[in-house]
DNA sequence: TTGATATTCATACAAACGTATGAACTAGTC
DNA sequence: GACTAGTTCATACGTTTGTATGAATATCAA
């Protein structure tokens, strides 16, 4: 049908690019067409041609910027480790992927909170993501390693971590941080949501109760 | 200017009322002025008589969305509890708010990720809860209730616990979060993200090091 | 070179957009 | 009643939107 897997790949890829650029950082609706094929060098003609329309170019976007993350959750379901250390892998793992695609969190959030279509791809990932990480999280609890509470919603808090502590420090600055002294350099995101996350979940060597 | 505060408060008040509940779904860009005043049962010209634009209205709404939180997190400042207690506290007090105001959340993952312009109304609140918080943190930590850790980012994976789980729940449903087994109701997300954020912060009774 | 196919580009079109405007209507005062 | 000020409404204007289209150009096998 398209000839991107063909030739002419070069211009699909720039508007891919492009888009994926735009979209992020403005959203779906405030992001033109035009604007697109501006920023890819290219004519307005290119995105009926090589796509049907924006939306099937949004959902290829999309599609590019979910794929890779998908593949990563799959190594989680099967890994010898315990619990708490599948979750420690996990939450890195997250990370690091969204330094690599720091627009990622943006679309994440953008289609979670003003999502057009039912079964978008961002969410259908999630909805992968979140059975593994309870599923983990039950396993830490049978054996006594992870504290005693809802997996589904310590599943999301756990997800929300890299997600929020991706996006928030490049926006609100160190300056706007600071409390009473100078600011200082950030810890690293990663490191921090790790103990974060570890000392929410890990159980305490004596529980009351 | 405005004859707002006068007369004919109805129509404005039904344009802001339609304008917060359209903003919010679908966003600024998404939303047409058109479908504000069919949603307020009004006509076209009642948002350039009332409001100036669209752009003043959208301004309006947001703050009528972040004033009361405003004012709720001055009253943190000067609390005569424990560290940990006015951090309960807070995330208590802002699920509640969000209860109260289910769309703030939205506001504030749509301005956070694309904001239009700088001095946004959210994230100027968000820039005056964050120094509240992380000013009870290091109080905290000056008396050894709190672990040790970069207190900015502690408080901004505090803050995202209530954002993050009072927008996830809705959108996710129950069914998707279940592991194996026949989904469960939900724990009060509140209670958990008390508990959640109480363990990832509280000092453990002897820290290695 | 020639002919066929793939790709680019300029341009056109209808629809939707935000805004402006003036007439119609309402309400209160004399 | 008549006048004034406040408010609604229908309508129009100029832009920008997404998409369609046909001519121009590039690519390449024969």
């Amino acid at each position: 049908m398209s000839a991107l897997d063909k030739e002419g790949a070069d211009t699909a890829e720039r508007l891919l690019k492009a888009g994926r650029k735009l979209f992020a950082a403005k959203g779906f609706d405030g992001t033109s067409v035009r604007a697109i094929t501006k920023e890819a060098g290219t004519n307005l003609g290119a995105i009926t041609y090589h796509f049907e329309s924006k939306d099937e170019l949004y959902r290829r976007v999309l599609e590019h910027v979910i794929g890779p993350f998908r593949e990563q959750v799959q190594l989680l379901r099967s890994m010898p480790f315990s619990a708490l250390q599948r979750i420690e892998y996990f939450v890195r793992g997250m990370f690091q992927h969204l330094r690599d695609n720091p627009d990622m969190p943006r679309f994440m959030v953008q289609e979670i909170v003003l999502g057009r279509e039912p079964a978008q791809p961002i969410l259908e990932a999630i909805k992968t993501v979140a059975p593994v990480l309870i599923g983990i999280i039950q396993e830490g609890q049978a054996v006594g390693a992870i504290r005693k509470g809802d997996p589904a919603l310590m599943a999301l808090s756990t997800l929300s971590q890299p997600i929020y502590l991706s996006i928030m420090p490049p926006v609100m600055g160190r300056e706007d941080l600071k409390a009473g002294g100078v600011p200082q350099p950030w810890m690293s995101p990663e490191d921090h949501a790790v103990e974060f996350v570890m000392n929410a979940l890990r159980a305490g060597e004596e529980e009351e109760e």
